[in-house]
DNA sequence: TTTGTGAATGAACACGTTTTCATTTTGTGA
DNA sequence: TCACAAAATGAAAACGTGTTCATTCACAAA
C-alpha cells in the first residue's frame, strides 16, 4: 500500500513478458533482436507487453553471453580541461547514438597510472577503450587490458611509437602538428617577431615535445633563432607565472607560443594585467587547440586549431570499425591542423 | 605465433585460476569478497595465482547475481559547461575510491529527456542515478527507472518540489542561494548601484528561477526596485547578446547579476570591449557558481560561491548512505551560498 | 574421551539473457 | 497434390559469478 512496499517490486524479466504475451522466452529476445527471425505481429505484440510490463533486456546478463558490454571506457586525467570535456562529451553523444555508453575513469593528474584502475576497468568488459592521457604507454594498456579490446591513444606522435610495439595492437589517431604552426610562424615572422618563446605543455605529454620539436624545426627552416622553452603543464597559474619569469628574471620576448589555449590565456593575463605590456603591439601570442573560450573577446586568441567534429568523426569511425571487424588490421586516422586568425597577433 | 593468433585468449574465469591453485571456485569467489571467511595461507596463494593470470571477477557475472552493478548513472546536458566538468570530476573520483563506476548519458541542450535513453540507461541496471539537469521531473526519472534505485537530482527548490511527490521516493541536495545573494546585494547598494538587471539562465533550470526570485525578495527587502529581467541561456554568447540589447535597445543598467559564471564572462566582454564602458566603474558585475576561472586576471569576477568540495561530499556521503541503506527515509542535505569579492563590483 | 562451537569447505543452485540445434510451420512452384 | 526451401519456433545449454546449505574440520572446554 505504501511506496515502500513496492521496492521489492524488481525489474520485469523476459520469462515474465513471456508469460504475459503467451510466448516463448526465446521470442522475447528476438522481439528485441532486430536481425532474429520473428512474426511481425508476434514481436509487436511482445514489444508492446514489454513496453507495459515496463520491461528493458538487462545488460549485464546479455554482455554476459554475447561478451560485447556495449561499454566503452574512457580514460581521463582532467575532465575540467575543455579540451578534454569537449572530446568526452561529444564522444559520448556519437557513442551513445550507437547504442554504447560511457564508461569513466579518471586518473591522477600527473598521468601515473595506478595499475589497480586498469584491472578494476577489466572487470567490466569494455568493448573498446580510449585513452586521453598521451604518455600511456599503449604497451601498459595491452598488458592489461585483453588483447581483443581495442585500444586508441589519442595524438601520440607516429615517430615516439613507430619503434614501441613491432605489431601494434591498437588503432590510432595522429595529429600533423607541421601544417597549423607552419602557418603560425609565417605570421609571426611577418609581423615581425624575432625572439619567440615556446610555452610548455606536461612534461610527460608526447603532443606538447612534438609540439615543440615542430616549432623548432620549422624556426630552423625559416633561418630564425631558436625558441625559449619554458616549463608548463597546461594550467594557467603556471603559464601565468612562467610569463611573468621570462619578463622579470629572463630577458622577455616579442612573442609566446603556448602548447594550448589555456596556458595562452594565462601568458596574455600576465603580459597585460601585471607587466603593463600591450598583445598584440608588444608581444604577440598564439594558443593551441582553439577550445570555445578561444573567440571570448578578452582574449580573441589566435590559435592552431585541430577541429572538433574531424577529431570526433574520425575516432568514432575507427571505434565501429574495429567493434564491427575485431580482427582488422590496425588503422591509422590523420588529422591535419590549421591557424585561425584572430586578434592576438596583428 | 602472431600477436593476432592469441587473440581468442579470452579473460581468464574463476575455474581457470580455481584449477591452478588447487581449490574449488567457490574458494576463489571467496579470495575476492574481504569478509567471506577463508584460510588466510589460502586466499593469499589464491590471489597470488589470479596475479599471475591476469583474473578479475567478471562485473556483469557478478551484477548479475548480487543485484549490484557498481555503476553510478550520471544524467549530464553539457559536459563542456565548467560547472558540470567539476561536478563530474570530483564526483568520478570520488565514487572510483569506493569502487564505483561512472556511466555517462548525455541528455539534448535543451533539457528535453529522450524516454528511450532512460529506458536504455536502465538496461545497464546503475545502483544509484544522478541527475544534473534540474528539471527532469523527479516523477518522471521515478517512472522510467525503478522505484529501488535511489535518485539524485541536484539543486532542485525546496518549494518547486515540496507538493510534487507525496512522499519523495530520492535524496536531494539542496541549495539556500539566500545568503550569498543578499551579501551581493548588499556590496552593489553600497557601492550605490540603483537599476539592477539580472541577466537569467536557462528558462526551464529551476535553479535560476530561484535565482531570479530570491533576488527579487531580497532587492524588495532592501527598498530597491525591482531588477530588469534578461532572458539567457547560461552561454556566454547569449549572455554577450543581451548586454548589448539591453544597453542599446533598452536604457542600459549599473549592475548585471548574472545566473551563472559564463554569462557574467559575456556580459563583461560586451560592456568593456563592444559598448566602451568599464567594468565596474561604470557597471558592476557579479556571477554566480564562482568556477575556477572566475578568478582569471581578465575578469576576475565578484561571484557567489557554491563550494566545489562541500557539494562532492554531500553527494557522496547521501549516494553512499543509499547503497548502504536502501530502505532509509529520503535524506535531504542543505549547502549554504557566500560571495567572493574580486575586482568587478569596486 | 566426549561435547560443543565456530570456522572452513564444496556441491548445487540461481541470476537473466543469447545461441545452438532440431523440429514444426509457412510459402512457392510444378 | 506433392515436393522442397525458407522462415518460425521452443527446449536446452551455455555465460561467470555469488550465495545457500549441509557437511567437515579444528580446537578448546568439560
Amino acid at each position: 500500500m505504501n511506496d515502500r512496499a513496492d521496492k521489492k517490486a524488481a525489474r520485469a524479466t523476459a520469462d515474465q513478458v513471456a508469460r504475459e504475451a503467451n510466448v516463448s522466452r526465446v521470442a522475447v529476445s528476438r522481439a528485441f533482436n532486430p536481425n532474429a527471425s520473428l512474426k511481425p505481429e508476434k514481436r509487436d505484440r511482445i514489444l508492446q507487453v514489454a513496453r507495459e510490463l515496463n520491461y528493458t533486456p538487462d545488460m549485464a546478463a546479455r554482455s554476459l553471453v554475447t561478451g560485447r558490454s556495449h561499454l566503452v571506457g574512457m580514460i581521463v586525467p582532467d575532465v575540467c580541461s575543455p579540451w578534454e570535456s569537449q572530446e568526452i562529451d561529444a564522444l559520448t553523444t556519437a557513442l551513445q547514438a550507437e547504442g554504447f555508453a560511457t564508461l569513466l575513469f579518471k586518473v591522477k593528474a600527473d598521468f601515473s597510472m595506478d595499475p589497480r584502475l586498469l584491472t578494476y576497468m577489466r572487470g567490466f568488459n569494455p568493448d573498446s577503450v580510449i585513452a586521453f592521457t598521451e604518455n600511456i604507454l599503449p604497451d601498459v594498456l595491452c598488458g592489461f587490458l585483453d588483447r581483443a579490446v581495442p585500444i586508441y591513444v589519442i595524438y601520440d606522435d607516429v615517430k615516439q611509437f613507430a619503434g614501441a610495439a613491432s605489431g601494434t595492437l591498437y588503432d590510432r589517431l595522429l595529429v600533423r602538428q607541421k601544417n597549423g604552426i607552419a602557418q603560425a610562424v609565417a605570421l609571426l615572422q611577418g609581423y615581425g617577431a624575432r625572439r619567440i618563446a615556446y610555452l610548455g605543455g606536461k612534461a610527460q605529454s608526447l603532443a606538447n615535445a612534438e609540439r615543440e620539436r615542430t616549432l623548432k624545426e620549422t624556426l630552423a627552416e625559416r633561418g630564425m633563432d631558436a625558441p625559449i622553452v619554458l616549463a608548463g603543464d597546461y594550467t594557467y597559474d603556471t603559464a601565468y607565472q612562467a610569463t611573468l619569469d621570462l619578463f622579470r628574471i629572463g630577458d622577455g620576448a616579442d612573442a609566446i607560443f603556448a602548447a594550448n589555449d589555456v596556458g595562452a590565456f594565462g601568458a596574455i593575463d600576465a603580459l597585460r594585467h601585471e607587466l603593463g605590456l600591450s598583445v598584440p603591439d608588444d608581444v604577440k601570442v598564439v594558443g593551441f587547440d582553439d577550445i570555445p573560450q578561444a573567440h571570448w573577446k578578452s582574449y580573441n586568441l589566435t590559435t592552431v586549431r585541430i577541429d572538433l567534429d574531424e577529431r570526433v568523426r574520425a575516432l568514432v569511425r575507427l571505434i565501429l570499425m574495429r567493434l564491427r571487424a575485431p580482427d582488422a588490421e590496425p588503422l591509422t586516422e590523420t588529422l591535419n591542423t590549421r591557424l585561425i586568425v584572430r586578434g592576438t597577433v596583428g
